[in-house]
DNA sequence: AAGATTAGTTTCGAAACGAAATCAGATGTG
DNA sequence: CACATCTGATTTCGTTTCGAAACTAATCTT
């Protein structure tokens, strides 16, 4: 195998070039790229997700760097903390007031702008295959995939009520665009089951 | 504007993810994030691109930043450094061949074969619609895009020849998917000269 | 009850980064 | 030509980010 440069890899380094690119705007804001990301996962997250854990997961960095990017935002006043009830190491972050504002800023603003004047079948093809790339990603590393309820195969919708087989419990109609991370994509993947759900919080 | 999340937001937010979540694989060898990202760049960028400058500006960074990154690569002789002969403050940076082989360990390929085993159709689009997003991003930032001189304005094929007419000159076949920093989108964009072109080295 | 796991946090050293200063070569203007 | 301006590359310095490891506390397993 030669260094050739084939269709494949202009792809993959274009996701990459354009994730980076996207990353730092100089909104004028006073966050720094690992602080949006935080801030954009809390944001997103269903509310079983919104933990350090979850997030040092998502972000694929540790646990500690992840408090410490926690820990900056709360400072900041931009999320508060929850302890959960029915775990007491565990603890829930949401944004504040503060947060959801400074949420308009985010530098990221930019690419969704660029994607919206995609043409449309484009844009449908991107919503179809990078999630599908994430999942397929997630297969070959080994790790923990992240999407929303609604394309969870834990996920089924009855009618007009919405429920997660993992946690055993309807689901808040505003959940089903959230990140989870106990996401299982809806084809024949691999299930990553680090114990058992517990009770809603 | 409340923090309602679009299908659009969800798309850009998947791109940063999967940009981020390639990049760091572990596969054992000994280069940092960024150290892959430049190593890559010299590999994939045609030969008027293969400058510091020029990967600092892909890279987003400062070209200080950028000398640190390419002097470690060097002194781990994964680069080799040559003088631009119509330049003279310019300098090049060329892969050696333990520099190409090296790249056999570019932990992106785990996202190359998550894109290889997309169905064809997707794979087109994404082919279609990255490009386009790269360029749109570029323009709404007002920033210089990068892009190959395949998909370049100043690109055009005569039959079995390929011309650049930006460096006023014949292009080798190997360059039409090679990154270029004289990238101009084929729509209406604005072009970014910063002088006008001198021969090539 | 004891050991293993898991959630979260803290500490510390290495790396990345931005800003500024420096130097050499190129370009532009009077 | 002389002078100012600009550009490409590099170095230095201080700050920030980050990963690894150590640590505490709560939960789970047997």
């Amino acid at each position: 195998m030669d260094g050739k440069i084939t269709s494949t890899d202009e792809i993959a380094e274009l996701i990459v070039y354009l994730g980076r690119a996207a990353r730092g705007g100089d909104t004028g804001s006073d966050l720094t790229a690992a602080q949006w990301t935080a801030l954009r996962f809390f944001a997103r997250a269903n509310h079983v997700s919104r933990t350090p854990s979850a997030f040092a997961s998502f972000h694929a960095t540790t646990r500690g760097t992840a408090s410490q990017t926690i820990k900056f935002l709360m400072l900041k006043g931009y999320l508060a903390r929850h302890e959960a009830a029915d775990d007491r190491r565990s603890v829930r972050f949401d944004l504040t007031d503060s947060g959801q504002e400074v949420m308009r800023d985010d530098p990221l603003r930019a690419l969704s702008e660029a994607i919206d004047r995609l043409e449309g079948g484009l844009r449908a093809a991107l919503r179809q295959a990078l999630p599908s790339l994430a999942g397929e990603l997630a297969n070959i590393r080994d790790t923990v995939a992240f999407g929303t309820c609604g394309d969870c195969r834990h996920f089924s919708s009855g009618g007009t009520t919405s429920y997660c087989a993992y946690v055993a419990a309807e689901l808040a109609p505003a959940d089903l665009g959230r990140l989870c991370i106990n996401f299982a994509a809806s084809g024949g993947m691999k299930l990553a089951l680090p114990g058992l759900p517990k009770e809603i919080s």
